[in-house]
DNA sequence: ACATTGTCTTTACACTGTCAAGTTGGGGGC
DNA sequence: GCCCCCAACTTGACAGTGTAAAGACAATGT
């Protein structure tokens, strides 16, 4: 038994590693409990269901990502042209889904769900990106830019994970680069 | 029971609609095999169990999303513009992955499985966009294109599907339509 | 010291996918 | 016509799942 208190944050832990070696299958209350050495009931009793325990599991994989999305950023040194910001970025966000398939699709498979946290969540990564939009665009609001900008680097993010877009070969994520600037204008 | 033979295609179309009605853990073997009139065994019996059907009703979700989208193309009269074209069947795209989100879903969950009838039904949509994006651009090839294009659609219609992009506000359809052009340019 | 609250376990239940064995019914060879 | 055989389908059983109720137990507040 772990020390009173930390429990849940455990679970989180021990459902994101069963998500990474095992696939959205692999995520069980009992599997995870078991992981976690508690009983299979414990893990209801704080999420109050396995959809709660999704919800967690996706707002902790939401903060997560928008660590890589600031790392990638921070990587840069200041003053770096914006554009090159923005396609850093994107392009971790990119990665982030090719290296963590069953999280990403958990994510944003529970994000129609209402939650406070897992908004919260989401939000972070959506204003990071927006103000790395605004950056591009001084004359005119950033929102649509972010859209499109968003969009486009969501749907390569979904075609490459699945390595199934141009049936057989993998995208060209070179296609991206040139994508992007063609947006950004 | 049915008549001999169709048995397989009533238990594809009773997966549909379980996945229209009531979502993505609706679809199960046994009721689906209860909505055909059949025992619970009969669907693991043709499709090698759930995973097997799942693939076949992605198949067949490919299918009619290829119908939809060449219904699309065809609603415009002849030597419509090309951009014009590639619009309305992007914009029908959007809209099959809006109205039929859990076999939306579905559909790209398989698309890492590697089956024959669900990789030529993958190919024929692919094909369809593709020749889309060909009339362009006569210049040069058309892959870079079409995944660009692709990619930003798939992208539109993952985020418009969960009306969960701009956190709160649906997605703007509008730009969209600026964004492609960007990328036709 | 005592009651209370929150954490966790135990137990039970309905439901799931899969497998093995049985039943049935129709089509082809004789 | 008859029979065999095979495919379609049913039946029954099993392990695994989520959920709910009820209990055990320790920490905490009074």
């Amino acid at each position: 038994m772990p020390t009173r208190g930390e429990l849940p944050q455990l679970l989180i832990q021990a459902g994101l590693s069963l998500l990474d070696e095992e696939g959205a299958e692999g995520l069980t209350l009992r599997r995870i409990a078991a992981r976690a050495g508690v009983s299979h009931a414990a893990p209801a009793h704080h999420f109050g269901g396995l959809p709660g325990l999704k919800v967690a599991i996706a707002t902790h994989g939401f903060q997560t990502f928008l660590g890589d999305l600031a790392a990638a950023r921070d990587s840069l040194p200041q003053g770096t042209d914006p554009f090159q910001v923005l396609l850093t970025v994107n392009l971790a966000y990119i990665r982030f889904a090719e290296s963590r398939r069953a999280l990403f699709r958990l994510m944003f498979d529970q994000l129609p769900t209402q939650d406070p946290d897992l908004h919260k969540s989401v939000l972070a990564s959506y204003f990071l990106l927006k103000d790395l939009c605004a950056a591009l665009v001084t004359d005119r609001p950033a929102v649509p830019l972010l859209t499109a900008v968003w969009a486009l680097t969501h749907g390569y993010a979904a075609l490459n994970m699945d390595s199934a877009y141009p049936p057989g070969s993998p995208v060209q994520l070179s296609t991206y680069e040139d994508a992007l600037r063609l947006l950004v204008g």
